[in-house]
DNA sequence: ATTTATGTTTGAATAAAGTTCATTTTCTGA
DNA sequence: TCAGAAAATGAACTTTATTCAAACATAAAT
C-alpha cells in the first residue's frame, strides 16, 4: 500500500514547484506583485489547488522564507562547524550571515517581511512551527559553540544561559542588516559602511562579553583579513555565485 | 493674505485627525483592518480626500510611524538630556527606548512594518524624507553622547566616526526588539526573558567599546537597580501611562 | 469489468479593498 | 453678486485574494 506515500511525495513535490516559482516571480518583480492567480498559471495548476498547499498568501510567504532559511542554515551551520577557535567560530557566524544576504538581497527582505506581525500572524499554526523547526540547527550550532567556548576557557561562565548569549551577536547581526535593507536609511543618517560597522560591533561585543582571544576591531587591516579567511576556509561552497565582490567587506 | 496660510494650517489639522484616527483604529483592530474607506468615514471625510494627504495605504502608514516616532523622540532626547555620566546617559536611550516600546507594543509593530521594503517603497519620496527628518534628532542626540564621552575620556578615542559608534547599540537594541515581536519566536528557542538580555547585551556591548565606567551586566540587582533608576529619574514624564509594570525589567 | 466511494482539481464567481475621477459643492477675490 | 478656481465627494472602477459547486480521477469493492 505506498500509494498513499506516493501522493504525499508527489504533494510534497508539487509544493517545491510552487514555492521554486515564487521565489522565482518575486526575484523578477518584487514581494508586492506575486499573485497567487498568476503564481499557479505559471506552474500549470488552478488557483484551487494553490490553495490546497497554503491557507493564504501570507502562509506561502512563511513557507518560502522558511525554505530559504533552510538553505541559509546549511551555509551557516558550515561556518559553526569550522575548524578554529571558538570565537572566530562565533563571528564566522555573523560572517556567513551577512556574506549570504549580501548575495541573496531577496531573501533578507523576504524575512524581514515575514517576520512582520501582518504576515507571521497572517500564516498558518504549521508554517510558523515549520520555521521554528528550521531555526533549531542553528541555534543549535550557536549553543554549541558557546559551550565548548565556555569549556575551553576562551569565554567567562557565568552561569548564563547558552540562548541568552547568542542572543546579542544574533539580534545585533539582525538588526544592523535589517536598518541597512530600507533603503537611504542609514544615509540619511551619515552613517557610512555599514556592513564594517557590523562586523566591528560584532568583535566589540564579543570583547564585551570577554570571549578569548580579544580583538582589536579598529585594526581594518586585521579584521578585513579575517573576514576574508573565514569567506575562504567556509564559504567557499558556491564560489561560483560568490564573485569578485565576494571578500569586500563592503560592496 | 492669510487666507492661503489659514487653508495650510487647515489642512495640517485634518491630517492630524486622519493619523489620529488611523491610530485608534489600528488599535482597535490591527494594522491588517485599516481600510482607507472607513478611515475617511470615521472622520466624516469622503475617501477621495484622504487620498488628497496620501498617495497610497502605504504612504499613511509610514506618515503615522513617522509621527509616532516624533513623539517618541522627545522621551528619547530625554533620556540624552540626563545629568549624568556618559554611559548612563547612553544606556538610558535602551531603556526609553525598549520601555516605551514595551508601553506601547503597536508603535513597535508599526515600526517594524513601515520599514519593510513592500511599505517604505509605498510610501512617497516625501514621507521618506519626513521619516529621515524625524530620525535627525534622536541621531544627533546620540552623537552628542559619544563626543561627549570621548572628551570626557570614557570612550578611547579611536578615530571612529560618531555615527559608526552608534550603530552598535542602536541595531542591538533594534534587532532584539524585532524578534521579541514576533510571536513565538524566541519562546520556541528557548530564549527567556529577552528584555533582561537586550539589557545585558547592551551593557556587555558597552563594555566592549572601552565606555567607562564598566559594568558587570550578569549581576541583576545592580542592573535592575540601575534600570530602575533611569525610570524613575528620567522617564517619569507620563507616569500615569507607566503602570505598575513599568519599572519591571521583563513584564 | 462495473460500480461505488473517496479524494482531487478546476476556474468562474465572489468578495473585499484600494484607487480614481466626473460631478457637485464650497470658497475666494473682484 | 458672480465668475472662476479649488476642494470635496462617493459611486464606479480595478485589482486580487479566496471560495466552492461541479467535473474529474483514482482506488476499493462486488
Amino acid at each position: 500500500m505506498g500509494t498513499k506515500e506516493r501522493r504525499q511525495r508527489e504533494f510534497e513535490a508539487r509544493e517545491r514547484l510552487f514555492l521554486d516559482a515564487a521565489r522565482k516571480l518575486i526575484r523578477q518583480e518584487g514581494i508586492l506583485a506575486l499573485q497567487m492567480a498568476r503564481l499557479a498559471r505559471a506552474c500549470d495548476y488552478a488557483t484551487g489547488t494553490l490553495y490546497q498547499h497554503f491557507s493564504a498568501k501570507e502562509d506561502l510567504l512563511v513557507a518560502l522564507a522558511t525554505r530559504r532559511l533552510e538553505e541559509h542554515a546549511d551555509y551557516f551551520c558550515q561556518a559553526a562547524a569550522w575548524k578554529a577557535g571558538t570565537r572566530e567560530r562565533m563571528f564566522a557566524l555573523t560572517v556567513a550571515d551577512y556574506n549570504y544576504a549580501q548575495r541573496h538581497p531577496g531573501f533578507s527582505r523576504l524575512l524581514q517581511y515575514a517576520f512582520t506581525e501582518v504576515i507571521w500572524e497572517g500564516a498558518s499554526e504549521e508554517r510558523r512551527q515549520a520555521m521554528q523547526s528550521a531555526l533549531q540547527p542553528p541555534a543549535r550550532a550557536v549553543r554549541a559553540i558557546v559551550q565548548d567556548a565556555i569549556e575551553a576557557g576562551d569565554l567567562p561562565d557565568r552561569g548564563l544561559d547558552a540562548g541568552a548569549l547568542m542572543l546579542g551577536p544574533w539580534g545585533l547581526s539582525a538588526g544592523i542588516q535589517s536598518m541597512m535593507q530600507t533603503h537611504g536609511l542609514l544615509d540619511g543618517l551619515g552613517i557610512r559602511e555599514p556592513g564594517l560597522q557590523l562586523y566591528r560591533h560584532a568583535q566589540f561585543l564579543l570583547n564585551g562579553l570577554g570571549w578569548k582571544p580579544l580583538m582589536d576591531p579598529v585594526d581594518e587591516t586585521a579584521l578585513a583579513a579575517l573576514v576574508q579567511r573565514i569567506e575562504q576556509d567556509v564559504l567557499a561552497t558556491d564560489q561560483s555565485k560568490a564573485g569578485p565582490a565576494g571578500n569586500r567587506i563592503n560592496p
